[in-house]
RNA sequence: GGUCGGAUGGCCGAGUGGCUAGGCAGAGGUCUGCAAAACCUCCUACAGCGGUUCGAAUCCGCUUCCGACCUCCA
């Protein structure tokens, strides 16, 4: 089916035609986490909206090349120059471990959640670490095209040199006077041309633990080269999509085109992508403001925010329920309600199979399949593809109800439109732990009571029914019989 | 302070000029031994004040409030 899928560019701060470089290949890098502490859940936001898009396009027929890095070396802690430190080696140092078992140790936490949540692996994941020779000759490319500067050991990015020929703000659109004008004056950047320089390059204290040489010496790759190094040997100079969090746009995404413009003479990525932030009580949430839940203190409940635990499906539905460049605003009622919303959707699913198609019927599938489609091709829009959902929803439970006739070729779309748009494209999944014992079990409780009911013994029924409601099993009787499903 | 973005019914959240999503909560009904589920119906909102227009939640201006970025952040 061919589709006419539209993103929006914040380059261009417009909806466009996603139309590919070199079809049917995708080139898409999105920024990973720096591995120095755990997850949060606005990460996992981030990373769902850039599966959400992952999964579509694979769908549509694209082959996508999904790379998503792992910053494991370089990101300071503050933007002091040559005076910051490494933010893993920092940890490292009041752990008493090695930089690289803390990058594992949170690697591994990372990869746990993104399982959990059932976000798909990238295509390549690669680590800054395993990529300094890239770096270093980045470094010397942007050296030799002159929009780099050595002091001391350290290489800077010359950023109003760079704006003389090119437009730095192109992507945040701010200007060079004002970024300089409203950039605060921090301590130790004397060596530093520029305000607005940022260091390519950094010289290694002795003290310190993560270096490698390097023409000038020994030091580490700045933070926002690594991306610039390893979407241009995975992807090339120029790919299709560059994405990540919002916050990344006015530092780390217009470093990172100025790196690509002043190295290989092209802005990195044709289109460029930015998930909004979860906020808590109308804030971001971040590690530095210490608002953040991880998401296994989510999944347990144990967080001094949120009431009670709720599912990695819950989480995933709840943030596929608001549209990715919106902000979303996590709260117990708000979690209620999508766990709610998702056992509904998750319930009529599960009946689909039990459902008897009629010689004729007078459900429609197929401009609901084509409203699904318009909604993701309307940028991704996720929250208007769960509202059909609902609605075929409704159909599924009214069939199931003889309230409603579907013919054979319509029930088969109804399948393929739950399986294709809530599985594949949604990612979202059955929680309910496939046990092979249990329905046996329950069908013959249920047949017991069945008996009791039929004998007009409600004493012993009611007795069976509500013992089964309090450890988590809800009945529900119908003409056709009893089904039940777990709360 | 500067720049940018937002304010939608009890709650969450779509929606860029007329057709006024969806979920949760609430009310009524159908079904049922009762209950639950399901289905049907109802609750029809767009911060405030002006303006443009035949018509505005949607466009423009002002005001109020909130947030993001400018420092590490997804």
């Amino acid at each position: 089916m061919e589709q006419s899928l539209f993103v929006y560019n914040t380059l261009t701060r417009r909806k466009e035609q996603f139309v590919p470089i070199n079809p049917p290949f995708v080139g898409m890098y999105v920024c990973g986490p720096t591995v120095y502490s755990n997850a949060h859940l606005g990460n996992a936001r981030t990373y769902i909206s850039f599966d959400l898009v992952f999964r579509y396009l694979t769908h549509l027929g694209y082959k996508v090349r999904y790379v998503r890095n792992i910053t494991d070396a370089g990101h300071l802690e503050g933007d002091a120059g040559d005076e910051g430190e490494d933010k893993i080696e920092k940890k490292a140092k009041l752990a008493h471990l090695e930089p690289m078992e803390i990058a594992q140790k949170y690697t591994l936490d990372f990869h746990d959640v993104m399982q959990a949540l059932n976000i798909l692996p990238p295509s390549i994941e690669p680590r800054a670490t395993g990529h300094i020779i890239e770096q270093i000759e980045l470094v010397k490319l942007i050296l030799q095209n002159g929009f780099a500067y050595e002091v001391n050991g350290t290489i800077y990015f010359d950023v109003e040199k760079y704006n003389k020929t090119q437009d730095y703000g192109i992507l945040s659109r701010r200007n060079l006077e004002e970024l300089i004008n409203n950039t605060r004056d921090l301590g130790g950047q004397d060596e530093k041309r520029g305000k607005l320089d940022f260091a390519l390059w950094i010289k290694a204290k002795p003290e310190h633990l993560m270096k490698w040489p390097s023409p000038w010496g020994l030091g580490f790759p700045g933070w926002h080269l690594e991306c610039s190094a390893m979407s241009e040997k995975y992807l090339g100079k120029h790919f299709d999509i560059h994405g990540g969090g919002i916050d990344l746009v006015p530092t780390h995404h217009t470093n990172e085109i100025a790196q690509g413009v002043a190295a290989c003479h092209i802005n990195p990525a044709k289109y460029w992508i930015h998930t909004n932030m979860l906020t808590m009580n109308g804030q971001k949430m971040s590690k530095s403001l210490g608002n953040s839940i991880l998401p296994y203190e989510l999944f347990t409940g144990h967080n001094s925010i949120l009431s009670k635990g709720y599912s990695p499906m819950t989480l995933r539905f709840f943030i596929l329920q608001a549209h990715y460049r919106s902000t979303l605003d996590i709260s117990n009622d708000a979690m209620e309600a999508s766990e709610k919303g998702f056992k509904r959707l998750m319930n009529s699913f599960s009946l689909l199979d039990d459902l008897t198609a009629s010689a004729t019927g007078e459900a429609d599938i197929a401009p609901l399949q084509q409203r699904c489609y318009d909604a993701m091709n309307d940028d991704f829009n996720s929250p208007v593809l769960i509202a059909e959902l609902f609605e075929a929803s409704r159909i599924i439970n009214s069939v199931h109800d003889g309230k409603l006739k579907i013919d054979q070729s319509n029930l088969d779309l109804l399948k393929q439109l739950m399986q294709t748009f809530m599985l594949d494209i949604l990612g979202l999944k059955n929680e309910e732990a496939a046990n092979n014992d249990l329905p046996n079990v329950m069908n013959m409780i249920v047949g017991l009571r069945s008996e009791a009911k039929a004998n007009r013994d409600y004493a012993t029924s009611d007795r069976i029914r509500d013992g089964l409601q309090k450890i988590g099993f809800q009945l529900k009787d119908s003409k056709e019989g009893t089904t039940w499903n777990k709360i």
